[in-house]
DNA sequence: TTGTAAGCGTTATCAC
DNA sequence: GTGATAACGCTTACAA
């Protein structure tokens, strides 16, 4: 059904390796020849078999990509960032959704390696994800860690500092006067998570603050999290005036608690968190946040892998630390709502719109 | 490096065929002789090379994905349902973000034919698309269309009944004393543009309204397109007092354009759209919108396209229809911000959490 | 410049 | 139940 290369050199009269040769840039192929190849390959209606190409060559133009939650927009963005990136190279994306769960992880691990995929990026489900990332050094499949390290694993990655991130959040809460800081985060399996917690610890010391043990809900990093770890915040002894939540999914999860509640930020509590979700700030700019470039952990590791992979020497190993950015809105009572300072606010959330 | 069947059966004492057979299940093997593959396996750390299995079975355990924009929300919920389902099946997703441009489109069809993808998922960019499709039939590739339908072109597809959705939105309006309605919609080459503007018409001439052909702005169907076409809307001799955004992220760009003007809604315009979006939604239920089943767009086509390669027949055409759903909130205007109604709107707002 | 033969790593086929 | 052989569709290596 489908024509090969058999076919074209029976229809061109030559042997298969020129038609080879004549489709893979023709170098050393007479232009006449050629020409008879390129008619008989239109005739035909010839498409090579990437499979079999695959085969000999052992590229398959192909990038696996591992991310724990697609729809967390973190994620979203950090896949449009690689797939841009991946196709200017002439690669394409084999995008796995892992759940946050190391087995679902692990079995894209095995079907990529399988499939030989030329190399991998992946925002692991946490430490756990180092026995998946060892099958990827055995097998010699590149990879690159995107936002979160993995204990004990040395490898390229790219993530931002999650220290210097938290300590910004938690100083502006102190700032406006904020003693009783409660946080939302995830497993300390999570290194993202560790360092934000430490972020944290660091800037309540600095402040001369006492650390409390049972104002840190652990919970998962989504939405329902948030919602769960924010009724347990309210239900807290010694309340607290205001939350730090691990992520944006965690923040607004912890909302939707509060709304639930009748509660209303930050009148009633504070609210902050790591991520901006840029379609949310453009409908309703009220977050305090810490905001990451989320689009460049995508291409800088996309280009990383990309590297690796064509100066397949083993190369040095690469760290790539993003910025973050402190981005003061309403949610903390930074911004009383008088009116001089609404307009102000409206003013200073008129931003120009970035066309891309 | 890789050890190969070769490598299995010669330190098991057996043949490559009986390795294949033992791996594959087994049936047919003596239990010990399976045996003593298993352990070679393991010992040699083998792993099945799936590139050249493909080659042989012509089955890569792979399905593509084509979307014009995988950032708007819309295009994430499908392509994590769809994941979903194939990931169940036992397949993997080759992701694509066409970015509407059918070029682009082209490369990523013609990529995905030559690497024997057993199916494709597509969200065409517009009726431009039917040359990269009829690609697809010409080499026998099942597929799918998801969200759009292609001028001329048959073939299975999900979708949802955008007349009938957006005579919902545009009633709502009208019955709320809205008399001057302003459109913005993209190319006339995109069915759910067409479709919707009829809605849009059928509407107005059913409530005796006057059709403005300059009240209909046409764009692209992104944030940014949204936002030029609000500020064309916004210099139109007969001011509009409505405006229905053809999509969430035109409804973002539109909202953009209206606060840098420092207009609000509803007070000075009326907003509506198709597509809710479900984080913004949380934080602030705002927008009324027709909403859809997003993630049921992914996970039926893919359980179509799953059908449709399986039982390799033609099989019938098969079209599905996902229901619409009319979420009236504040954003034209039918609660009006008493006291009163902002407590039952709170109210009324505090759904249940869904947890997954 | 072009062709021949072998091989990539697996499975289909058919014989034993 | 097991194995020899050919085949999948292409490219590498070498020869002409």
């Amino acid at each position: 059904m489908n024509a090969t290369v058999a076919d074209v050199a029976k229809k061109a009269g030559v042997s298969t390796m020129t038609v080879s040769r004549a489709i893979n840039g023709g170098v050393g192929v007479r232009p006449e020849t050629r020409r008879r190849v390129e008619s008989a390959v239109a005739e035909l209606d010839f498409v090579p078999n990437g499979v079999a190409r695959g085969l000999m060559t052992r590229k398959t133009g192909t990038l696996g990509l591992i991310v724990p939650d697609i729809v967390n927009p973190f994620f979203t963005m950090v896949v449009r960032g690689a797939e841009t990136v991946a196709r200017r190279a002439g690669y394409r994306l084999l995008l796995c959704n892992s759940e946050a769960d190391v087995s679902q992880e692990r079995e894209y691990v095995e079907h990529m390696i399988s499939h030989r995929v030329e190399g991998l990026l992946v925002a692991p489900s946490g430490d756990r994800s180092k026995a998946n990332l060892s099958l990827l050094i055995r097998r010699k499949v590149p990879f690159v860690l995107i936002d979160r390290s993995v204990a004990g694993l040395k490898c390229d990655l790219v993530h931002s500092d999650g220290v210097t991130g938290s300590k910004r959040l938690i100083n502006h809460l102190v700032s406006l006067g904020h003693r009783r800081i409660a946080v939302i985060i995830e497993a300390d399996d999570v290194s993202t998570a560790r360092e934000r917690l430490q972020g944290y610890r660091e800037a309540l010391k600095a402040a001369n603050l006492k650390f409390a043990p049972e104002a840190i809900i652990r919970t998962t990093a989504d939405r329902a999290g948030g919602y769960e770890a924010m009724r347990q915040i309210l239900e807290l002894k010694q309340p607290s005036t205001a939350v730090f939540a691990v992520n944006n999914m965690t923040a607004l999860g912890a909302m939707q608690a509060l709304r639930e509640r009748g509660l209303s930020v930050p009148s009633d509590i504070a609210l902050v968190c790591f991520d901006d979700v840029e379609h949310l700030a453009v409908l309703s700019p009220f977050l305090t946040v810490v905001n990451q470039p989320t689009e460049l952990f995508g291409a800088h590791a996309a280009q990383l892998l990309l590297d690796r992979i064509s100066r397949d020497d083993g190369g040095r190993r690469r760290n790539i630390v993003l910025p973050t950015d402190l981005i003061v809105r309403g949610s903390c009572g930074a911004q009383k709502e008088t009116t001089s300072s609404r307009v102000a606010r409206r003013a200073a959330v008129a931003e120009p719109l970035r066309i891309r």
